[in-house]
DNA sequence: ATGATAGTGATAGTGATTATCATTCGATAT
DNA sequence: ATATCGAATGATAATCACTATCACTATCAT
């Protein structure tokens, strides 16, 4: 019943046609510089019924929501502090010991959000 | 220069008192109900400067922050998604992959945040 | 064509948190 | 003991990401 409309289409193409982390008013932003005009709570609603339909991700930071493309395996993030930068991990080993952690609860796992936050390369080299 | 004045102290030992994490209007409400009333703008500074100062521990759900003791081991979070529940798990085998990880890519760590989302053992029980 | 259903977009509202600012506190210097 | 000055307090306004409302529109099935 969620329909894939021309303005969720382009959000999504947007999105698909990057690598980059958008938060809402970044695809909206880059949708108009584009001619392509929609209205914020539109595009809210559309990252919402994207996410929900699987086709983006989102991951969810301190202040906001943040989306990406769904064609990628499943990562987790490493956020710089300094210039916030968003890198990309995967560490299956650490998925099987948070499920092995569920089990011994008996918690039934429905997602999990592994944020690691520091300094990037760049900005650890150019410390003071 | 950060104080530690008779209301911070009062935010502390109420959460020193307890096992809860602690949202900034349960710790006003909770005060209140002990005759301490101390304005809402205090608490939020209170527990960031008590936090700042490694008195009290935070961590930093998808809608508001919560803060408990800090005389625990580090642990990370379990979030029953139903109940609101919050359990706690200790897994160092986790946190030796994520330096693992960190260092594969020349990031300092400074921090991380791993959340378990899905549904407690009593509401897993409770479903229909 | 006719509804039913879902989406849109402008805008108001929400909720957590932070900023402002006049006033008060409290540790230190006199 | 008193003056002093930076920090804290508390009432309140502002901010910011997001959600709700609502009148209108697009789409799809009969
Ligand atoms: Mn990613
Ligand atoms: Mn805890
Ligand atoms: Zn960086
Ligand atoms: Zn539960």
């Amino acid at each position: 019943m969620q329909k894939l409309t021309a303005q969720r289409q382009a959000i999504l193409d947007m999105i698909n046609r990057s690598d980059k982390h958008w938060d809402a008013d970044e695809v909206a932003y880059k949708l108009k510089e584009q001619g392509i005009s929609i209205g914020i709570a539109t595009v809210y609603r559309g990252l919402a019924a994207l996410a929900e339909q699987g086709l983006i991700e989102s991951i969810q930071l301190a202040d906001k929501k943040r989306y990406e493309r769904a064609d990628k395996a499943h990562h987790d993030h490493l956020v710089c502090t300094s210039c916030g930068s968003i890198e990309e991990f995967c560490k299956p080993e650490i998925e099987v010991l948070q499920d092995q952690v569920a089990e011994e609860r008996d918690f039934h796992i429905q997602g999990h959000q592994l944020l690691l936050f520091g300094l990037c390369k760049a900005c650890k080299a150019g410390e003071r």
